[in-house]
DNA sequence: TACTTAAATGCGACTTAATCGCAACTGTAG
DNA sequence: CTACAGTTGCGATTAAGTCGCATTTAAGTA
């Protein structure tokens, strides 16, 4: 099972609190919030929260606030940037963007925010 | 005054709550969240979200949320992107990246994540 | 298998950003 | 000066996220 292998690289203790959260993410497969979520949860509240805070402390996740000021997270199965529509709401995941480099700094995360195809496409 | 003129454009009433929150916006230059300076601010703070609604819907401020899970606004004087620092959480303002050009999308903020120079040299 | 213990959980209280309805107020056009 | 739409203050409300503490549990060890 990959939920077994991910906990176990990581040191943590495999729990079913953690085992539900993975399989919501591992599922989902795109950045959800805690509202999308939190009528499947089990899990109390407080525990979702910190689960999240340790598996982000473990490179496990990474999340990103929207243009609806809730929070996403998702699993971080490779490295990619996200583009959020400023009419639509809508995130997408985008294939890394491997020519974003800025001189001085490390570029560990890229948010884009515009206007996406769909929208693009309905403005003409 | 440059005050009176971006609200005569934008079709707005200058009251004085918004010229105060412009003031303020215009003094500090970078972005600040609403725990920066709810101490200096007069009014109450559902005119400073509905104000800070209105700007944003005409398109004279806009905002993001930072690594302290705080929102952060800041006048549209030009547009620019963004760096958070993920060590010291700092933002910094960059110039325009013009390169930044996504097929199919209209790229209108670009929210940069990961360390900051500060945070690299002192790594090494 | 039973024991041990650090780590994880549930619960309830708490903090604080953000929103809302409503009555009172005010900026601006005429 | 007046009228009225738009704005404000206030108090209540919602919801994300955090915290302390008592209880439980995963996982290593005997
Ligand atoms: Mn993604
Ligand atoms: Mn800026
Ligand atoms: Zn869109
Ligand atoms: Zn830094």
């Amino acid at each position: 099972m990959q939920i077994e292998n991910i906990i176990e690289q990581k040191n943590l203790k495999l729990t079913s609190a953690r085992r539900e959260l993975l399989e919501i993410l591992l599922k989902e497969n795109k950045p959800i919030c805690f509202e999308d979520i939190k009528d499947k949860l089990t899990m109390n509240k407080a525990t979702f929260y910190r689960n999240i805070l340790k598996f982000q402390s473990n490179d496990m996740i990474n999340s990103f606030e929207s243009n609806d000021k809730k929070r996403y997270y998702e699993l971080q199965n490779s490295p990619h940037s996200h583009f959020i529509c400023n009419i639509c709401n809508t995130i997408e995941c985008l294939k890394k963007i491997d020519n974003i480099e800025l001189e001085g700094y490390k570029v560990m995360d890229v948010v884009f925010k515009g206007i996406c195809k769909n929208c693009l496409e309905q403005s003409r």
